[in-house]
DNA sequence: TCCCAGTCTGTAAACGTTTGCATCCCTGGG
DNA sequence: CCCAGGGATGCAAACGTTTACAGACTGGGA
């Protein structure tokens, strides 16, 4: 009680005018005069005053808050995007609230929760989520301006890869180099989880082989669970293949460590015995030498911070894909 | 305007009874008639009444909402705390407002800005973050109950490990094992990040030596920059020793992943000709076959979160060690 | 001289809760 | 039959801002 934080009215009654003006005078509204301004502001200086967060909260409805939806399994895209979505609200002057789902089924407790989570924020981003509102458009269902990433989202801002193209282009690299026996390390569908991103990378593997004329062979397609351990017992399946893989595509940069450390283990040289291509630029991906497609995480969520700002302050939604390069390393070559 | 979300007002009106009572009565509190109670709690389902946070905030001074201050630089470690803090706050009703470091320097921008944000917390948990705040304690600096993760902190509950016993139990499963020549890959200390860590835990690597009777040789002991790229480089050094090691300790797993790939790479088989021991448990570390010293980040951010509440509820401050096993993979095998 | 369009400032009503206090009613003990 | 005590409720004042509106004052043009 005896010391607690100043309000505005102590700065009022320091400086001798109204609450009112001392409002207007902070937060650099016009129709104050200089001198008064300036009066204010020292004395809020002196006096180390802030706004009382839920106050203004509160009489502005402005929450300068953006929430957060993000996966807790698969920790490293959503860390990542995180990152960048935050290093662009420590600028801006917003909070950066979280929500992490830890299982695929929370998303419907997610959905649940959707209406009081937004009453706390002025936006939402949404980080590989994969909640369908059925019917209404995404807006509408959150009452605020939301962007998706990872996903299109109908009546969202959409930040995405092209997932079908990046896997082609994944495969085309191996078929460039020669190889014809080339295996796919498949995500397979989280129960619960309703993305399209394991059918859109199959299809591009499918792509890239039938342009090259060679056979899709269901033998050469096997689940890595999206996991290193998954890979790691994929490619020994491949193994036991009559005709072997000279080269694998992995759907995610997790997997292909498994897929190497199998290779390593049962004194396969790679890329001299097994070319590996991953998926993601994982943050260990530049050490370990991997042959990956790059999703710049980290840029996405800046992009995505970016992004919901601007459809806070009314700009038109719009959708983004964003490019992902091959990024040769050391675990391919050609087929010999 | 026309179709706002109910108020309190609404719910009273329509139940008959004053908002003092609907706010007791949705609240649990005392001193409400079970009939009332049920009247008011079904108009409030029926209309879908949820209370205002900012309001209510501002009313009761609670915000129901803790801060979490993490780095964002070796993004494992503090994601899958963040993940443990979630899993309890997704149930115990309180938000979780992120705050990260971007760069060790960024600490000082956080405590500029600590008291701004403060104030929008109930509580706060600071993971590896290594504030030292000059001359107060940290309750008092922050003027909320604080947790300390990963670092010991005047005025706080700390969650830490023991950092040289656990690298000091590290190295002496490689002296079980008959290894002599043990070399270090050092994490070095950031520039303004004033952390004990690798001080720590290369004391224990001197500790294992001296009590084995083995000498402390400079020679063997370099450094990783707590990266697999650094880890990699770290053991292409250890290897133009005139008597290289046998094993080797990582002060990290990143690390040691790096040293495993130059391994693989100059045809040294692991454990056969090399062993590794690294430090963490991370994530990848099951998968490729780590032998490794357990940190249970992800339990250790639960009981962070546990902590705090109790703080928030008045109970004491108090300090905890987290144990730390040796989890024996793949890496390691005796010198032969 | 008058009027008007500014600029500057203050008053007071929101914003939607929580909570201290007063009031009323009911019950049970003396 | 009275009264104490406690349960149930309502009234109204916070909580600390923002903001609509009204008023005072100024200078310049007619």
């Amino acid at each position: 009680m005896s010391n607690s934080r100043p309000t505005i009215k102590d700065i009022a009654r320091v400086t001798g005018v109204s609450v009112a003006t001392v409002s207007r005078a902070l937060r650099d509204l016009p129709y104050v005069a200089p001198a008064t301004r300036s009066r204010v502001v020292e004395a809020a200086a002196e006096l180390e005053y802030e706004a009382h967060p839920q106050a203004s909260r509160l009489a502005s409805g402005r929450t300068w808050t953006i929430g957060v939806v993000a996966p807790q399994f698969g920790t490293w895209f959503p860390f990542r995007a995180l990152g960048g979505i935050n290093s662009v609200f420590a600028k801006s002057g917003y909070d950066v609230l979280v929500s992490m789902m830890t299982s695929p089924g929370d998303r419907l407790r997610f959905l649940r929760d959707a209406r009081s989570f937004c009453r706390r924020v002025d936006g939402l981003v949404l980080i590989d989520t994969f909640v369908s509102v059925e019917g209404d458009s995404a807006e509408a269902f959150f009452d605020r301006p939301v962007v998706a990433v990872g996903e299109r989202l109908e009546g969202a801002s959409s930040i995405t890869i092209d997932n079908r193209l990046a896997a082609r282009r994944a495969v085309e690299h191996l078929i460039e180099l020669g190889h014809v026996r080339i295996g796919l390390v498949a995500g397979p569908h989280l129960p619960d989880l309703p993305t399209p991103v394991p059918d859109q990378r199959r299809l591009g593997y499918e792509d890239a082989l039938r342009a090259a004329g060679q056979p899709v062979d269901p033998e050469l397609m096997v689940d890595g669970e999206w996991t290193a351990a998954g890979g790691a017992a994929a490619l020994s399946r491949l193994l036991e293949c009559a005709d072997p893989p000279t080269a694998v595509f992995c759907m995610s940069d997790e997997m292909a460590f498994g897929v190497l450390r199998t290779a390593a283990k049962r004194g396969l040289a790679t890329p001299g015995d097994l070319s590996v291509v991953g998926f993601d630029d994982h943050d260990l991906a530049g050490a370990l030498g991997l042959t990956t497609m790059r999703q710049a995480v980290d840029e996405m969520g800046v992009r995505a911070a970016a992004t919901v700002t601007a459809l806070i302050d009314g700009e038109p939604v719009s959708d983004i894909t964003w490019d992902v390069p091959l990024i040769v390393r050391e675990t391919t070559s050609p087929v010999g």
